[in-house]
DNA sequence: TTGACAATTAGCTAAATAACTAAATATAAA
DNA sequence: TTTATATTTAGTTATTTAGCTAATTGTCAA
Protein backbone atom coordinates (compact mmCIF):
# COMPACT_ATOMS: atom_id res chain seq x y z
CA UNK A 1 0.00 0.00 0.00
CA UNK A 2 1.55 3.63 -0.84
CA UNK A 3 1.77 5.83 2.27
CA UNK A 4 -0.97 8.31 0.58
CA UNK A 5 -3.63 5.53 0.90
CA UNK A 6 -2.19 4.39 4.25
CA UNK A 7 -2.68 7.96 5.53
CA UNK A 8 -6.21 8.42 3.87
CA UNK A 9 -7.66 5.45 5.91
CA UNK A 10 -6.32 6.29 9.04
CA UNK A 11 -8.24 10.35 8.07
CA UNK A 12 -11.16 8.24 7.38
CA UNK A 13 -11.20 6.71 10.68
CA UNK A 14 -9.81 10.22 13.03
CA UNK A 15 -13.49 10.93 13.05
CA UNK A 16 -15.84 10.48 15.78
CA UNK A 17 -19.13 10.09 13.01
CA UNK A 18 -17.28 7.80 10.88
CA UNK A 19 -15.90 5.61 13.27
CA UNK A 20 -19.57 5.45 14.44
CA UNK A 21 -20.49 4.54 10.97
CA UNK A 22 -17.80 1.97 11.17
CA UNK A 23 -18.98 0.12 14.35
CA UNK A 24 -22.76 0.66 13.02
CA UNK A 25 -22.06 -1.65 10.51
CA UNK A 26 -20.41 -4.30 12.26
CA UNK A 27 -23.54 -5.20 14.35
CA UNK A 28 -26.06 -4.45 11.26
CA UNK A 29 -24.23 -6.19 8.13
CA UNK A 30 -26.08 -3.16 5.85
CA UNK A 31 -27.29 -0.07 6.43
CA UNK A 32 -28.82 2.74 4.11
CA UNK A 33 -27.90 6.71 3.74
CA UNK A 34 -30.96 7.87 5.55
CA UNK A 35 -30.33 5.29 8.26
CA UNK A 36 -26.83 6.71 9.16
CA UNK A 37 -28.68 9.93 8.92
CA UNK A 38 -30.65 8.85 11.53
CA UNK A 39 -27.80 7.59 13.50
CA UNK A 40 -25.68 10.34 13.63
CA UNK A 41 -28.32 13.09 13.64
CA UNK A 42 -26.85 15.22 11.25
CA UNK A 43 -28.14 16.48 7.52
CA UNK A 44 -28.41 14.00 4.76
CA UNK A 45 -25.68 15.51 2.37
CA UNK A 46 -23.38 15.50 5.75
CA UNK A 47 -23.70 11.46 5.79
CA UNK A 48 -23.61 11.25 2.49
CA UNK A 49 -20.30 13.01 2.21
CA UNK A 50 -18.88 10.75 5.64
CA UNK A 51 -20.09 7.83 3.66
CA UNK A 52 -18.27 9.05 0.77
CA UNK A 53 -14.90 9.70 2.36
CA UNK A 54 -14.94 5.81 4.03
CA UNK A 55 -15.72 4.20 0.52
CA UNK A 56 -13.06 5.86 -0.86
CA UNK A 57 -10.90 5.37 1.14
CA UNK A 58 -11.72 1.52 0.68
CA UNK A 59 -13.76 1.03 4.08
CA UNK A 60 -17.02 0.99 2.58
CA UNK A 61 -19.09 -0.71 -0.48
CA UNK A 62 -22.19 0.59 -1.69
CA UNK A 63 -25.26 -0.75 -3.30
CA UNK A 64 -28.28 0.88 -4.75
CA UNK A 65 -31.26 -0.37 -4.58
CA UNK A 66 -33.78 2.37 -6.34
CA UNK A 67 -33.74 5.36 -4.31
CA UNK A 68 -31.62 4.08 -1.87
CA UNK A 69 -27.99 3.06 -1.52
CA UNK A 70 -26.77 0.51 1.15
CA UNK A 71 -23.54 0.65 2.65
CA UNK A 72 -21.55 -2.41 4.27
CA UNK A 73 -18.50 -2.46 5.51
CA UNK A 74 -15.76 -3.83 2.47
CA UNK A 75 -12.56 -4.83 4.96
CA UNK A 76 -10.03 -4.72 2.07
CA UNK A 77 -7.31 -7.23 2.04
CA UNK A 78 -4.51 -6.89 4.39
CA UNK A 79 -7.08 -4.65 6.89
CA UNK A 80 -7.81 -7.50 9.53
CA UNK A 81 -5.55 -6.31 11.87
CA UNK A 82 -6.79 -2.80 11.50
CA UNK A 83 -10.39 -4.00 12.33
CA UNK A 84 -9.38 -6.38 14.99
CA UNK A 85 -7.53 -3.34 16.57
CA UNK A 86 -10.71 -0.86 16.40
CA UNK A 87 -13.29 -3.41 17.43
CA UNK A 88 -11.15 -4.50 20.24
CA UNK A 89 -10.47 -1.15 21.18
CA UNK A 90 -14.01 0.58 21.00
CA UNK A 91 -15.77 -2.41 22.27
CA UNK A 92 -18.11 -1.35 25.09
CA UNK A 93 -17.63 2.51 24.18
CA UNK A 94 -20.75 4.06 25.70
CA UNK A 95 -21.34 5.97 22.73
CA UNK A 96 -21.37 2.32 20.33
CA UNK A 97 -23.56 0.80 23.15
CA UNK A 98 -25.95 3.62 22.56
CA UNK A 99 -25.97 3.64 18.82
CA UNK A 100 -26.76 0.45 18.60
CA UNK A 101 -29.70 0.92 20.90
CA UNK A 102 -30.72 3.54 18.31
CA UNK A 103 -30.21 1.40 15.87
CA UNK A 104 -32.52 -1.86 16.46
CA UNK A 105 -35.43 1.09 16.14
CA UNK A 106 -34.35 2.84 13.34
CA UNK A 107 -34.56 -0.58 11.31
CA UNK A 108 -38.18 -1.12 12.99
CA UNK A 109 -38.93 2.28 11.16
CA UNK A 110 -39.58 1.77 7.03
CA UNK A 111 -37.37 3.91 4.95
CA UNK A 112 -39.67 5.79 3.63
CA UNK A 113 -41.27 6.72 7.59
CA UNK A 114 -37.76 7.66 8.17
CA UNK A 115 -37.17 9.68 5.06
CA UNK A 116 -40.55 11.35 5.41
CA UNK A 117 -39.03 12.12 9.33
CA UNK A 118 -35.88 13.52 7.67
CA UNK A 119 -38.18 15.90 5.38
CA UNK A 120 -39.84 17.21 9.13
CA UNK A 121 -43.40 16.08 8.03
CA UNK A 122 -44.86 15.19 11.65
CA UNK A 123 -46.32 11.85 10.86
CA UNK A 124 -49.47 9.89 9.93
CA UNK A 125 -50.37 11.20 6.54
CA UNK A 126 -53.57 9.90 6.09
CA UNK B 1 -10.42 1.56 26.05
CA UNK B 2 -12.72 4.73 24.99
CA UNK B 3 -13.53 6.38 22.48
CA UNK B 4 -11.75 9.44 22.72
CA UNK B 5 -8.75 7.51 23.29
CA UNK B 6 -9.33 5.41 20.35
CA UNK B 7 -9.59 8.87 18.48
CA UNK B 8 -6.84 10.01 19.77
CA UNK B 9 -4.77 7.37 18.67
CA UNK B 10 -6.29 8.05 15.28
CA UNK B 11 -5.77 11.59 15.00
CA UNK B 12 -2.29 11.11 15.91
CA UNK B 13 -1.43 8.80 13.11
CA UNK B 14 -3.53 10.53 10.28
CA UNK B 15 -1.15 12.98 9.70
CA UNK B 16 2.12 12.41 7.24
CA UNK B 17 4.93 13.75 9.39
CA UNK B 18 3.82 11.60 12.60
CA UNK B 19 3.75 8.63 10.65
CA UNK B 20 7.38 9.11 10.02
CA UNK B 21 8.38 9.76 13.00
CA UNK B 22 6.51 6.26 13.97
CA UNK B 23 8.13 4.55 11.68
CA UNK B 24 11.73 6.10 11.96
CA UNK B 25 11.63 4.69 15.50
CA UNK B 26 10.95 1.18 13.91
CA UNK B 27 14.37 1.67 12.69
CA UNK B 28 16.29 3.57 15.20
CA UNK B 29 15.17 2.46 18.70
CA UNK B 30 15.76 6.06 19.70
CA UNK B 31 16.04 9.55 18.40
CA UNK B 32 16.31 12.90 19.94
CA UNK B 33 14.29 15.82 18.97
CA UNK B 34 16.99 17.43 17.24
CA UNK B 35 17.22 14.14 14.69
CA UNK B 36 13.68 14.48 14.26
CA UNK B 37 13.67 17.71 13.22
CA UNK B 38 16.51 17.19 10.83
CA UNK B 39 14.53 14.01 9.34
CA UNK B 40 11.08 16.21 8.92
CA UNK B 41 12.74 19.12 7.70
CA UNK B 42 10.67 21.58 9.79
CA UNK B 43 11.26 24.26 12.55
CA UNK B 44 12.21 22.33 16.04
CA UNK B 45 8.87 23.80 17.26
CA UNK B 46 7.34 21.97 14.54
CA UNK B 47 8.85 18.54 15.32
CA UNK B 48 8.73 19.39 19.22
CA UNK B 49 4.63 19.71 18.67
CA UNK B 50 4.06 16.18 16.46
CA UNK B 51 6.09 14.60 19.45
CA UNK B 52 4.05 15.60 21.81
CA UNK B 53 0.99 14.64 19.97
CA UNK B 54 2.09 11.24 19.77
CA UNK B 55 3.53 10.99 23.12
CA UNK B 56 -0.09 12.32 24.45
CA UNK B 57 -1.81 9.52 22.74
CA UNK B 58 0.22 7.06 24.32
CA UNK B 59 2.66 5.86 21.11
CA UNK B 60 5.90 7.55 22.12
CA UNK B 61 7.59 7.45 25.71
CA UNK B 62 10.87 10.61 26.50
CA UNK B 63 13.43 10.29 28.17
CA UNK B 64 15.94 13.60 29.19
CA UNK B 65 19.62 13.20 28.92
CA UNK B 66 20.58 16.40 29.51
CA UNK B 67 20.03 18.95 27.15
CA UNK B 68 18.56 16.46 24.76
CA UNK B 69 15.22 14.76 24.69
CA UNK B 70 15.19 11.20 23.56
CA UNK B 71 11.96 9.52 22.41
CA UNK B 72 11.09 6.11 21.56
CA UNK B 73 7.87 3.94 20.57
CA UNK B 74 5.84 2.98 23.58
CA UNK B 75 3.70 -0.03 22.09
CA UNK B 76 0.76 0.72 24.25
CA UNK B 77 -0.63 -3.11 25.53
CA UNK B 78 -3.80 -4.16 22.99
CA UNK B 79 -1.75 -1.98 20.31
CA UNK B 80 -0.27 -4.98 18.62
CA UNK B 81 -2.69 -5.22 15.94
CA UNK B 82 -2.46 -1.77 14.70
CA UNK B 83 1.39 -1.50 14.99
CA UNK B 84 0.96 -4.62 12.59
CA UNK B 85 -1.36 -3.13 10.22
CA UNK B 86 1.00 0.16 9.85
CA UNK B 87 4.20 -1.83 9.46
CA UNK B 88 2.71 -4.35 6.64
CA UNK B 89 0.76 -1.42 4.88
CA UNK B 90 3.63 0.70 4.82
CA UNK B 91 6.67 -1.71 4.47
CA UNK B 92 8.47 -0.39 1.00
CA UNK B 93 6.64 3.10 1.02
CA UNK B 94 9.15 5.21 -0.98
CA UNK B 95 9.03 7.99 1.51
CA UNK B 96 9.69 5.78 4.49
CA UNK B 97 12.79 4.13 2.33
CA UNK B 98 14.31 7.56 1.83
CA UNK B 99 13.63 8.48 5.41
CA UNK B 100 15.53 5.38 6.27
CA UNK B 101 18.46 6.18 4.32
CA UNK B 102 18.72 10.06 5.91
CA UNK B 103 18.35 8.70 9.00
CA UNK B 104 21.59 6.44 8.82
CA UNK B 105 23.33 10.07 7.63
CA UNK B 106 21.87 11.95 10.61
CA UNK B 107 22.60 9.48 13.37
CA UNK B 108 26.35 9.73 11.63
CA UNK B 109 26.58 13.36 12.45
CA UNK B 110 27.09 14.40 16.46
CA UNK B 111 24.26 15.76 17.88
CA UNK B 112 26.46 19.27 18.59
CA UNK B 113 26.79 19.67 14.96
CA UNK B 114 23.56 18.36 13.98
CA UNK B 115 22.36 21.44 16.32
CA UNK B 116 24.94 23.93 14.96
CA UNK B 117 23.66 23.24 11.56
CA UNK B 118 20.00 23.79 12.96
CA UNK B 119 20.50 27.38 14.32
CA UNK B 120 21.62 27.62 10.70
CA UNK B 121 26.01 28.55 11.21
CA UNK B 122 27.74 27.47 8.14
CA UNK B 123 30.31 24.23 8.97
CA UNK B 124 33.42 23.76 10.96
CA UNK B 125 34.21 26.13 13.70
CA UNK B 126 37.54 25.30 14.39
C1' DT C 1 -44.00 12.70 -19.37
C1' DT C 2 -44.28 14.85 -15.12
C1' DG C 3 -43.76 15.19 -10.20
C1' DA C 4 -41.86 13.37 -6.01
C1' DC C 5 -37.95 12.23 -3.65
C1' DA C 6 -33.34 9.74 -1.90
C1' DA C 7 -28.81 10.70 -2.48
C1' DT C 8 -24.92 13.38 -3.98
C1' DT C 9 -22.42 17.51 -5.19
C1' DA C 10 -21.41 22.55 -4.91
C1' DG C 11 -20.69 26.48 -2.33
C1' DC C 12 -20.32 28.62 2.02
C1' DT C 13 -19.01 29.39 7.15
C1' DA C 14 -16.98 28.12 11.44
C1' DA C 15 -13.89 25.26 13.87
C1' DA C 16 -9.71 22.53 14.02
C1' DT C 17 -5.04 22.04 12.94
C1' DA C 18 -0.20 22.49 10.97
C1' DA C 19 3.23 25.60 10.12
C1' DC C 20 6.04 29.54 11.48
C1' DT C 21 8.50 33.09 14.83
C1' DA C 22 9.38 34.60 19.31
C1' DA C 23 9.47 33.90 24.18
C1' DA C 24 10.05 30.83 28.07
C1' DT C 25 12.20 26.89 30.38
C1' DA C 26 15.80 23.92 31.78
C1' DT C 27 20.44 22.23 31.52
C1' DA C 28 25.54 22.38 30.65
C1' DA C 29 29.69 24.80 30.35
C1' DA C 30 32.64 28.86 31.11
C1' DT D 1 26.95 33.18 38.41
C1' DT D 2 26.63 34.09 33.64
C1' DT D 3 26.23 32.52 29.01
C1' DA D 4 25.00 29.28 25.56
C1' DT D 5 21.74 26.23 23.90
C1' DA D 6 18.17 22.08 23.26
C1' DT D 7 13.48 21.83 23.85
C1' DT D 8 8.88 23.39 24.78
C1' DT D 9 5.17 26.74 24.97
C1' DA D 10 2.67 30.95 23.28
C1' DG D 11 0.88 33.47 19.76
C1' DT D 12 -0.12 34.17 14.81
C1' DT D 13 -1.40 32.81 10.18
C1' DA D 14 -2.76 29.71 6.49
C1' DT D 15 -4.78 25.43 5.37
C1' DT D 16 -7.91 21.75 6.07
C1' DT D 17 -12.17 19.97 7.31
C1' DA D 18 -16.98 19.30 9.36
C1' DG D 19 -21.20 21.21 9.23
C1' DC D 20 -24.99 23.65 6.88
C1' DT D 21 -28.27 25.04 2.72
C1' DA D 22 -29.22 24.94 -2.05
C1' DA D 23 -28.79 22.88 -6.48
C1' DT D 24 -28.23 18.63 -9.19
C1' DT D 25 -28.73 13.77 -10.37
C1' DG D 26 -31.01 9.51 -10.93
C1' DT D 27 -35.07 6.63 -9.95
C1' DC D 28 -39.87 5.53 -9.08
C1' DA D 29 -44.81 6.31 -9.53
C1' DA D 30 -48.81 8.74 -11.17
Amino acid sequence: MRMDDCLKTMKALADKNRTRIVAALWGFDELCACQITELLQVSGATASRHLGILQKAGLLSSRKDGRWVYYKLARPAGSEPLFQWLEQSLSGAEQLVADFHALKRIIGITREELCRMQRGENCCPE
